[in-house]
RNA sequence: GCCCGGGUGGCGGAACAGGUAGACGCAACGGACUUAAAAUCCGUUGAGGCUUGUCCUCGUGUCGGUUCGAUUCCGACCUCGGGCACCA
């Protein structure tokens, strides 16, 4: 190690190593403490071992950590916990690169994120670390594959999905981008697989509702939610085939029932099962299969966006509107997705976007039913999607749409030709990755008995370590002969295992219940642990995950409280989304090459510059630009620090003040507010609000400010310092002043504040220390300035004591030179009075 | 296209309930210390004006509104970021 960047006194070096020593020697980070009443469960997202944690952990951590002190230090027993999701393709790719097995680059991967961790003085139990890709862990992820299965939650069904050629492997829904793979950025195609769901959408509803339990999450992580899950309440309503000999219904999904006598064509999905069936014309059937195959072709992005072009074609087929029983003709269109709704819709051209253009390339009739006005309009320009009267509807003519609704739904259920329904965006969650480096799925199809979860008692289902992981399209375990014979458990004849291991996500939806009690290997958690430690009281972490991981924990937590082994409904009572960091505006990636790990920044300036940093740099959950000059700025505020504390403790010392008292044991005999006067009463002042301000900005997630404060707090201890006069300087204050300062920057910085408070001789360590609390006697300001103004131009301002009455400060107000000139020959009309604010005279 | 957030000095950002806009920090400039530099310490620093003051005018994306008073509330627009995106 090379010495410090110069700095003053302040040896960031020496000074953390000593302490890092120590504090482990000692298992001072160890947050949890039984003897205390309250809990505080404060949790970060745990990271994927990638080698070194980047900005967004150093951030991401550091705040928790900064939470997670300060709640031990009020009192609170916390649980502060760390560990790795440690499976993942990641590893994968690299071992088919570099060769170097995925368990091997993960454990060696941990290792120097755990140092990292160690190093940034984060307060972790590191002797109860949950890691994702040991069999202890994983066990208990295939346990809850076999509950969910139990439950009737986990099927396999032959589907759709998609398909990265890259990474060669099944992608969940939220894993793809712009048709893209999240991952590697190559293009996503489609393919029909036989795979494993969880049904996630039997919970949309309850995932929907209980928001409101989650009044400690952002509204926009909320939204997103909402938005991901996408309710929309319409109808289902039956379509006839026109048919001599046979009667075949088509039902549809809609949201707008009421413009049903608007519907001039219908359409089915290219993918729907009836195409086959109903296209009976020769020359048609052509036409429909080479339509069938283009659009097929087309990637998520040709046929997904809005803007694309939408292509069809008519199946010379009819279907009857169950309402106004008129016949109306049967295409098929790219824009209409199998997988949403019924995979058919009623297509109403007057009202609604897509229809319309669609009608209007194909030259489909255009008929207005709901019009703003009520009046039926001559001719149609544009689509009108909003509420009006209903016209040209028969028997509902003059009804306001929404009214219309309910009168056609009702209508349809008494004539039994549909129902009212409900439906969601969200989608079933693909849980099986043709991949090595994961969790297997537990189950065993044996020619005889069929699909078998493998038993409780067999778990874990081991992963082998040798197997060859190439990306075939295969799984890789499905190459291991030792791997996929087995018996089956119900039978004892040679079956096969299944060889599809489990998405991450599925490991990282529940790890939060295995920190409660991480080494218990009889369940998955000890039921009490977790009755006691959750739900999470704090949950911190990037918003990326606001649709997948968080929604995923969310519906875990849910299965669980319906399997009856828990008493909470959500998992994280309160979530608070920190922000990333950028250089140069743009998002650090390694690819890119434009990156900055906080180990360079803790190797040159130490951890407590680090931490400050990061949380100074801006406010917590916003976008902030790394800036070299900032941390630079940082370290220089601690070198001042150091030197502001260490003459404070230098002048103590020198008067005796130190020596003549038992300092570290006394409480006692502190400073009564009247004995204090002059620079030393705002001294006093300053401190109190200071503790005030700092422990209120924390919980605001407000660091940037709780830091500028303990700025001020500094600044003025220095000015105080520089008084001349010996009888102003008041040594119980100082001390005080100096050992609170100290205990309000010792969650941010911990190491600079555990040795000057050695320095100043108290009792080891300022970690254990309660957090001060703020005397508001102290805090009350004497003396406020008061704004003067005419017509709200301020005119001139004058100090008056706390709580002044409106007399004085008029008094005062017409004898100022200033104002009574502002005032001139002008009629005074009004005269505003803002207690301990302003006087505001109003003229015309 | 729809739904959320943002736009404040040269820069990062403060202003918690409509009441002193620019806290704190960075950068810059001036001074002290030094043979010199670095570091440190002390100042100045939104723009413009002159009558240089405890001064005046302007100023929180643009335009308008409500109000005695608007960075803060309302309306329209511009712009940046994020989410969703043929979801019937």
């Amino acid at each position: 190690m090379h010495s410090n960047v110069v700095n003053g006194g302040y040896e960031s070096k020496s000074i953390e190593k000593k302490w890092l020593k120590k504090w482990e020697e000692d298992g001072i980070n160890n947050l949890k403490d039984s003897s205390r009443k309250n809990k505080f469960y404060c949790l970060e997202m745990f990271p994927y071992p990638s080698g070194e944690p980047h900005m967004g952990h150093a951030r991401n951590y550091t705040i928790g950590d900064v939470l997670a002190r300060i709640k031990s230090r009020q009192g609170f027993n916390v649980l502060h916990p760390m560990g790795y999701d440690a499976f993942g393709l990641p590893a994968e790719n690299a071992a088919i690169k570099s060769g170097i097995h995925p368990k091997k680059s993960t454990f060696t991967n941990i290792r120097k994120m755990e140092e990292a961790l160690m190093k940034m003085g984060m307060t972790y139990n590191f002797k109860e670390q949950v890691i994702t890709c040991e069999p202890e862990y994983y066990k208990w992820t295939q346990w809850f594959f076999l509950l969910l299965y139990k439950m009737g939650l986990a099927e396999k069904k032959e589907g759709p999905v998609n398909w990265c050629g890259s990474c060669q492997t099944v992608l969940a829904n939220e894993q793809v981008i712009d048709g893209r793979c999240e991952r590697c950025d190559s293009e996503v195609t489609r393919k029909n697989l036989s795979q494993w769901y969880f049904k996630i959408t039997d919970y949309a509803q309850a995932l929907l509702d209980d928001m409101e339990l989650l009044k400690g999450w952002p509204d926009r992580v909320l939204t997103i939610q909402k938005n991901w899950i996408g309710r929309s309440e319409g109808a289902k309503i039956n379509f006839k085939l026109d048919d001599n000999d046979e009667e075949i219904f088509i039902p549809v999904f809609t949201t707008r029932p009421d413009t049903i006598f608007g519907v001039t064509f219908f359409i089915l999905s290219p993918e729907h099962p009836l195409v086959e069936k109903i296209v009976t014309d020769k020359e048609t059937r052509k036409e429909i299969d080479r339509l069938k195959i283009l659009i097929s072709k087309q990637t998520d992005i040709e046929r997904g966006s809005a803007i694309a072009e939408k292509i069809g074609g008519f199946t010379g087929r009819y279907v009857i509107n169950p309402v106004s029983g008129e016949k109306v003709p049967v295409w098929i269109a790219n824009y209409v997705l199998s997988d949403y709704g019924t995979g058919a819709i009623m297509a109403v051209p007057a009202h609604d976007e897509r229809d319309f253009e669609f009608a209007k390339k194909y030259q489909i009739p255009i008929r207005e039913v709901i019009s703003p006005t009520g009046k039926i309009s001559a001719e149609i320009k544009e689509v009108f999607t909003g509420n009006g009267k209903m016209v040209n509807s028969g028997q509902f003519d003059g009804l306001d749409s929404e009214e219309g609704r309910q009168k056609i739904i009702k209508y349809i259920v008494e004539k039994n030709i549909g129902n009212a329904e409900i439906n969601y965006k969200l989608k079933n969650w693909l849980i099986s990755r043709q991949r090595y480096w994961g969790a297997p799925i537990p189950i065993i199809y044996c020619e005889k008995c069929g699909m078998v979860p493998v038993p409780e008692k067999d778990l874990p289902v081991i992963l082998p370590e040798d197997v060859d992981f190439k990306p075939t399209g295969l799984s890789p375990l499905s190459y291991s002969e030792k791997f996929v014979n087995a018996r089956c458990p119900v039978c004892g004849s040679p079956s096969k295992r299944e060889t599809d291991t489990m998405d991450t996500f599925v490991c990282s939806s529940w790890y939060f219940l295995r920190y409660c009690s991480p080494s218990y290997d009889k369940e998955a958690f000890r039921k009490e642990e977790v009755d006691y430690w959750m739900p999470v009281d704090q949950y911190i972490g990037g918003i990326e995950h606001a649709t997948m991981h968080l929604i995923y924990s969310r519906f875990f937590t849910k299965v669980l409280y319906d399997a009856g082994l828990i008493n909470f409904k959500e998992p994280f009572t309160r979530y608070y989304p920190h922000g990333v960091v950028t250089l140069g505006g743009q998002k650090m990636s390694k690819s890119k090459g434009n990156v900055i790990n906080p180990s360079e920044i803790y190797d040159k300036y130490g951890s407590d510059t680090l931490r400050l940093y990061i949380l100074f740099i801006g406010p917590a959950d916003s976008i902030v630009d790394w800036s070299d000059k900032g941390v630079e700025g940082s370290y220089r505020f601690l070198g001042r620090f150091y030197r502001i504390i260490a003459e404070n403790i230098n002048k103590l010392e020198k008067s005796g003040f130190l020596r003549s008292k038992n300092i570290a044991g006394q409480k006692s005999a502190r400073i009564v507010p009247d004995t204090l006067d002059g620079p030393s009463k705002e001294l006093a002042r300053k401190l109190h609000q200071t503790i005030r301000k700092v422990t209120d900005d924390i919980f605001r997630f407000n660091f940037n400010t709780a830091i500028s404060a303990v700025m001020e707090l500094l600044n003025s201890i220095s000015k105080y310092n520089s008084l001349k006069k010996a009888d102003d300087f008041n040594d119980m204050l100082l001390f005080e002043t100096t050992e609170n300062i100290l205990k309000l920057i010792s969650p941010i910085a911990p190491f600079i504040a555990e040795e000057l408070w050695e320095k100043l001789g108290m009792e080891y360590s300022i970690h254990k220390t309660a957090w001060p609390e703020y005397d508001p006697e102290f805090a009350k300001e004497e003396n406020i300035t008061i704004v003067f103004q005419v017509n709200g131009k301020i005119r001139d301002k004058k100090d008056f004591s706390l709580d002044c009455s409106e007399e004085e400060v008029s008094r005062y107000a017409f004898s100022s030179p200033r104002i009574v000139e502002s005032i001139g020959d002008k009629k005074v009309v009004k005269k505003i009075f803002v207690k301990n604010k302003l006087y505001n005279i109003v003229i015309v």
